[in-house]
DNA sequence: GAAACGATTTGCT
DNA sequence: GCAAATCGTTTCT
């Protein structure tokens, strides 16, 4: 178990999102630590990737997506759920993975304390099991947005675990194709036969879209 | 200044 | 299986 450096993150955000799987992250907040090892990621490019929020350049709300790997980005989706990525690249680069899903290792009972305050009991597995559930088992909202990972003093911490052997990947979760011609970059990665890993749902075709 | 929309989840039919 | 919930950000007038 080792802690990853900023040139560690620094690199392509594929090989990045790959080193994750398997990874775990643990946020210590005023009501409880809670780890949570990744089964699901989904990497997103900057500025050339038409399904990342960087795509049309910098703005207030993705600006953290262009500093240096290694920083938290938070967002809110749909006025309810929190997403969770993981900065990826060197300063300037807004590339960073989605943290889709994973498995609570620590701190259960803060996990379902959270969950319960959002009126939905789930069993252990579900805990972490989606984007969104993701964040509110390990506690995450805007207010750690930027929070350094690296920064041992932090809320939020990463540490690595065993480079997996296998991954599999496929089309990104709500994101059409990619190119227009249907092409689809297999940006998700998620470990093979995990029962936290999130249901997969086709993106919705765009508008213009033939069938 | 106003309107549309979204990297989802949940609940109801 | 389908549609609602809900609000900040972005884009258009």
């Amino acid at each position: 178990m080792t802690v990853p450096d900023r040139a560690w993150l620094a690199r392509p955000v594929l090989e990045v999102a790959r080193g994750l799987l398997g990874a775990q992250l643990t946020t210590s907040l005023a009501d409880g630590v809670v780890t949570v090892r990744l089964t699901e990621v989904e990497a997103y490019g900057g500025s050339e990737d038409p399904g990342s929020h960087a795509a049309r350049g910098r703005t207030a709300r993705n600006a953290v997506m262009f500093d240096r790997g290694g920083l938290l980005y938070v967002y809110r989706h749909l006025g309810l759920h929190h997403c969770v990525n993981v900065v990826t690249g060197a300063e300037g680069s807004a590339s960073a993975v989605l943290l889709r899903a994973g498995e609570v290792v620590h701190g259960h009972g803060t996990a379902r304390a959270r969950r319960r305050r959002h009126g939905v009991s789930r069993a252990d597995v579900d805990l972490a099991r989606g984007p969104a559930r993701l964040a509110v088992a390990l506690g995450v909202d805007l207010g750690l947005g930027g929070a350094d990972l690296l920064d041992e003093a932090g809320p939020a911490r990463l540490t690595l675990g065993a480079p997996v052997e296998e991954a599999s990947t496929g089309p990104r979760v709500g994101v059409a194709g990619m190119g227009g011609d249907g092409a689809v970059f297999p940006w998700r990665l998620w470990l093979p036969g995990e029962p936290t890993v999130s249901a997969y749902r086709p993106a919705p075709q765009r508008r213009g879209g033939r069938s």
